[in-house]
DNA sequence: CGCGCGATTGAGTAATTTCAAATCTAGTGG
DNA sequence: CCACTAGATTTGAAATTACTCAATCGCGCG
């Protein structure tokens, strides 16, 4: 039988059902409204979330000027949560709430660790995954620091079609680190 | 018996002597002159590697204009590859070279996989770097979006107060994402 | 029809880069 | 101990890139 997280963490290790089943008792359903926090600064971040449906943006805020800066999206079939506060088990220092209504299944620390202990085929997909992710944040990085405005906004579309018509263009820009004026600048000329 | 690698891993799991003895067998020391380089662009990536001594610098360079970004330091205590090549065994696409004489231990991607395979601990070590190496990444390209050249030299400072006089001022500036001119005129004024 | 949000446009501004030249410093050989 | 050199750092001036602020536009929805 198929389910997007078991799909998900098959394209690292195969799963038996029962080793699925086993995972999946983990975790716990969640239905969020469009515009709802899935993770508010300053309280607690109990979870860490794998997205079923729907579309949500990860953002911290500067106190000074109240600007926002974006630095994730998540939609079907990836993870998000604000890590650090998770790994640490402390307050959140991020927002993380939906563009769309969302379904989401949440596992806590606890039972991650619990399952990693457990299974070594969940802790081996956690490795990998944040080996990858280790690996795509770098290049991004990269591209932050060398390309231009234009570079940046190009190797968007490339990388994320799907998302360019879901997403507001301000938003974007704001992952892209520019000002929705420059993005906007970007695909007149 | 005390060694760099196991303090390092224990840090996160603690080991027997066996396990650690065990774990040390499947590394290759090495030893590299200052100016040579322990990773080319281009060749294959065999290893990952722990830094015992000495200084690298990890960067890739624009092929249009020759320049170079600084993606990465490391001195003692500190894992340095092409983590991308390594992983996919694919041909460097960034150089490492070494500031100064280095002492290295290598571990091969099969060896790692054997590694973490046989001894869950060690898997465990990596999965807990790895999300750690993301969170502080995520932090960098926070800082790197909203953060002013000013900002960014501040925090360096602070997270690295041992590396400002062991290493040049312009590779600061690559790491940074600055000009050295900037750099050089920030701790002016 | 009109409201409201998101997107666009223009003008002026701020931060940082580039290029070129001058200066400093540590290590080397005489 | 000094002069010399290569590498590293600093300085100035001009140019570039992206930002800010303000105003306008466009479109979907009630």
């Amino acid at each position: 039988m198929s389910h997007p997280l078991r799909d998900h963490i098959q394209t690292i290790s195969p799963l038996s059902d029962e080793e699925f089943d086993h995972i999946l008792s983990h975790f716990v359903f969640k239905k969020i409204k469009k515009h709802a926090f899935l993770v508010q600064e300053g309280e607690a971040v109990k979870y860490e979330y794998f997205v079923l449906k729907g579309c949500l943006k990860a953002y911290v805020t500067e106190e000074a000027t109240g600007k926002e800066f974006i630095y994730q999206f998540a939609v079907e079939d990836w993870w998000i949560t604000d890590r650090e506060a998770f790994l640490k088990q402390s307050a959140a220092t991020v927002n993380i709430d939906c563009l769309e209504d969302c379904e989401v299944l949440g596992i806590s620390l606890e039972n991650r660790e619990k399952l990693g202990a457990a299974l070594w085929k969940y802790e081996h997909y956690l490795c990998v995954k944040a080996n990858w992710g280790y690996v795509s944040l770098q290049k991004r990085l990269q591209l932050m620091i060398m390309g231009s405005a234009r570079q940046r906004y190009e190797n968007f579309i490339q990388q994320y079609p799907h998302l360019i018509n879901r997403i507001p263009k301000s938003f974007i820009a704001s992952y892209l680190g520019l000002s929705r004026e420059t993005l906007s600048r970007l695909y007149r000329n």
